[in-house]
DNA sequence: TTACATGCAAACTGTTTGCAAATAT
DNA sequence: ATATTTGCAAACAGTTTGCATGTAA
């Protein structure tokens, strides 16, 4: 049983193909402890592994991964996407003076008194992004 | 006492010199209820009111606008910025399906047990959008 | 062998910028 | 008169797309 078996068990069951890229990619991302990335940040880490994925792919691959429940896209103003390993309900800090993204930890952090709900409505999500800056 | 006086009062206190066209998106920003705009929807309202104005325009008195505090931002993902004239601290509904933004009247929604921030940070403000999509 | 994935380059979207002409004070 | 603002067009960043080539089953 080796790491790559498990990888690719992982990508057959969201009905991705193994694929050298998708494995590479998957390598990267979700051996090791949750990432925030960006399709060139992801591509940048590819790199330094020594893959070779076009940056083309690697923007497939973020979206089919997202689609498949792999990953979550954040929601940060600005242009670039930000994709989290972390899928499970939790929120974030953002840090806007150097643009890094930190994790909450799920269960510290808790919502009250939603209002009633458009009728034919459902949350599908809540994302909670506490924005911090520098103490004057 | 007419509504244009009011206004240029209120781009000169904001260290804006209140010129047609600030004067013109302005009046479509904050007369009448709260918004949710972007850039581009803006400018056709504009041009609706039969006000000529250049989209570089809308760009740079939207960040104007925003760094005076007139208006706020709000990040939803997606390439498009959006831009609030609810300036006070509210949370949002984002319907998912038609891509509309509601707000979420302060008061009733309430955050509680924010871990401790890192040293040297403070909170700037936190968004929170509850994100709606049809039910099942 | 057949359907799917990749990589390149070109296209596209939203946004920003440089600069000459216009406007506010 | 002077500093600021505008508008255009070009530049720009991130992302998406079309299509020929390569790969997985």
């Amino acid at each position: 049983m080796n790491a790559n078996f498990t990888t690719a068990e992982k990508l057959r069951k969201a009905g991705l193909r193994p694929t050298q890229q998708r494995l590479a990619l998957a390598k990267v991302l979700f051996e090791g402890c949750d990432k925030h990335v960006s399709a060139e940040s992801l591509h940048e880490d590819a790199m330094k592994f020594g893959i070779s994925v076009s940056l083309a792919t690697v923007y497939n691959t973020l979206h089919q991964f997202k689609d498949a429940g792999l990953l979550r896209e954040v929601a940060i103003e600005g242009v670039r996407s930000y994709y989290d390993t972390n899928t499970s309900n939790h929120f974030h800090f953002f840090n806007e003076a150097d643009g890094e993204l930190y994790d909450i930890e799920p269960g510290d952090l808790k919502i009250s008194g939603l209002p009633n709900l458009p009728p034919g409505q459902e949350i599908d999500r809540i994302d909670v992004i506490v924005r911090l800056k520098n103490k004057a």
